[in-house]
Formats: C-alpha cells, structure tokens, sequence
DNA sequence: TCCTTATTGAAAAATATTTTCAATAAGGAT
DNA sequence: ATCCTTATTGAAAATATTTTTCAATAAGGA
C-alpha cells in the first residue's frame, strides 16, 4: 500500500502540501529538517506553509510513512519510510542516510534485558553510523 | 575515574554549576531536559543559570559523562553515564530509564550491513523502551 | 594572598515550534 | 458540472528553545 491509498484508507486528503512534502523526501539522500524540507520545496517552486510541514511530518510519523533520524546533535531529520521493520545507517561525513532492513535478532539481548531490569520490552531504537563509500573515497585521497 | 578526575585531568575546572548539574542528575530516575536540569537545580536552591546547563551537558556529553536519551518526541532528555559501553531502556509511561550494559553482539549484523552498503560502520546508538515494573502494575490492576 | 584565566550569568539575538482562526480546496454527493 | 461539507491550509502571533556576547566572577595554581 502506497502513502495515497494509506491516506484514503484513513479518510485523509491528498493535499498539495501533503504531494509536495512526499516529493521532496522522495528526492532526497539525507534526512531533512521542517525547515530544509519547506525550503526545498519552496526551490521546487511548490509553495507550502512551514506550518503544514510540521503537521504533515507529524502525521506521517503517526502513519509510519516518514522516520525520524536522531544524530549527533540534529534529531529532526525525517526520512520517506519504506513499510515494514526498517533502521538507519548515517554517513558522519555528508549525512547520506539509507535504510536497511531490520533482519537483525535482538530475541535474546531483549529477553536478557528484561529478565534483569523487571522491564516489558516492546520497542528498540537502531542506528548506525559511519563513512558512506563516497567519503571513504575522499578520505583515502586525502592521506 | 570519575567525573571531577575527569575534569582534572583535562584542566576543566570544579565549578559550582558543574557539582549542581552532576547532583541532579544523580538524584534523577528519568532524563532530562536542559530545562528539567535546570528547574531542579534551582529547586535545590542551587542556583545556576540555563546557560550553564546548556554548556555544561556539552562538555559532559563531549566527556563521556552523560548520554542523551532520544525518546518518540522528545530527544533532549539526559542522563548520567557509567564508564564504558552501554544503552538505555526507558519507560513508556513514567519516563523511567535505566542503563544497561552493550553486550549485544552486534558484529554480524554489522558486517552484513558494511557489505549490502559499502559504508564503514563505527557508531551505533540502541534504545530499548517499555514498560517499567511499576508501570506494569499499575497498567495490570487497571485489567 | 595574589594572579591568571576558565567559567559564569544576564541580556539580547537568533531559531524553532505551537496555537489560533478565517479562508481555502479536497472530494463525495447530487 | 456544480454544490456542499469539512478537513486542511497558511498568515500571524504567541511560546519555547538555543546560541551569542561580554563584563564580572571565582577556581585553583603560584
Ligand atoms: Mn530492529
Ligand atoms: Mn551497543
Ligand atoms: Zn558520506
Ligand atoms: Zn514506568
């Protein structure tokens, strides 16, 4: 199912900010921040309220369309969701993010965990970061 | 080493806001804000500026002295860290974190990834959250 | 006790986010 | 095609957060 049919499904609209805000993440290869997102769609001549990207990238997170990125310092950096288990990996160097499928078996780290701390796990946060090949590359000519 | 060797060691000094930042937090069961720092602080009658507290989690966070908790919305949440590797577990209901130690072997998963992407990984950040033993009580007598 | 300078905090500036509300446009009904 | 309902938008104002500046202070070695 595509955001379109996700939105109709909910009885939401298929607004210009909403098409707009989608085209924008769909072009990007590093999260964006609300407001690097309204700019860029204001370059793309697509000219939407700042306010509407906030509420869309709410909503969206709510759907589970778009994923918030949490870096160093910046944590509002929102990427296009692919559905399904999914994680992060950030380059440090030029902030290029890609997605990789969550296969990984936390089971028994979790049971671990829970067993020690009394707690019910339910969620995780995974994320990784390092050098993209393009950096690598450019780091390698440097020394 | 803890954190006022630290300090030493690196010819920081042992300041006021310094000792009043590392008291809250100490006392603290959740993370928290610059904010929440601060208010407790002054609570304490120990009165620090906000700037200072801002400052001063950049030095820690810099130093290894504390970590920051990245929660669904907010991500701005601090906390003191233990020496050597470890991650946090956070309470969906009452905010509760609790440390615990970066056993997960997380290798293989991290070669697969290296090899589908080509980056070169060096840093991951994991958060587990649920519920707290508290919280389950509560959310079980409410059944 | 003196001296050097890292550090502080008040204030202002810069940014970021949320709220409000009248105007608009999405999309189902006719 | 046109109408109608109402979800959604965006301008503006209100709030909240973070950073910068700089003179005053206090940490801590001499
Ligand atoms: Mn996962
Ligand atoms: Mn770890
Ligand atoms: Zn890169
Ligand atoms: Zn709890």
């Amino acid at each position: 199912m595509d955001w379109q049919e996700k939105l109709n499904q909910k009885g939401l609209r298929l607004t210009h900010p909403r098409r707009a805000i989608i085209s924008v993440l769909e072009r990007a290869d590093t999260s964006l921040s609300p407001q690097a997102i309204h700019q860029r769609s204001l370059d793309a001549n697509e000219e939407i309220g700042l306010v509407s990207v906030y509420r869309t990238l709410e909503l969206f997170t709510e759907l589970g369309l778009v994923r918030r990125v949490h870096g160093h310092s910046e944590c509002q950096g929102y990427v296009l969701a692919s559905p399904g288990h999914h994680h992060h990996l950030v380059c440090h160097s030029c902030d290029a993010t890609v997605e990789f499928s969550g296969v990984e078996d936390l089971s028994s780290l979790i049971t671990h965990i829970e067993e020690e701390t009394g707690f019910t796990i339910n969620e995780h946060l995974l994320q990784f970061s390092g050098l993209c090949p393009d950096c690598q590359r450019k780091t390698d000519i440097r020394d």
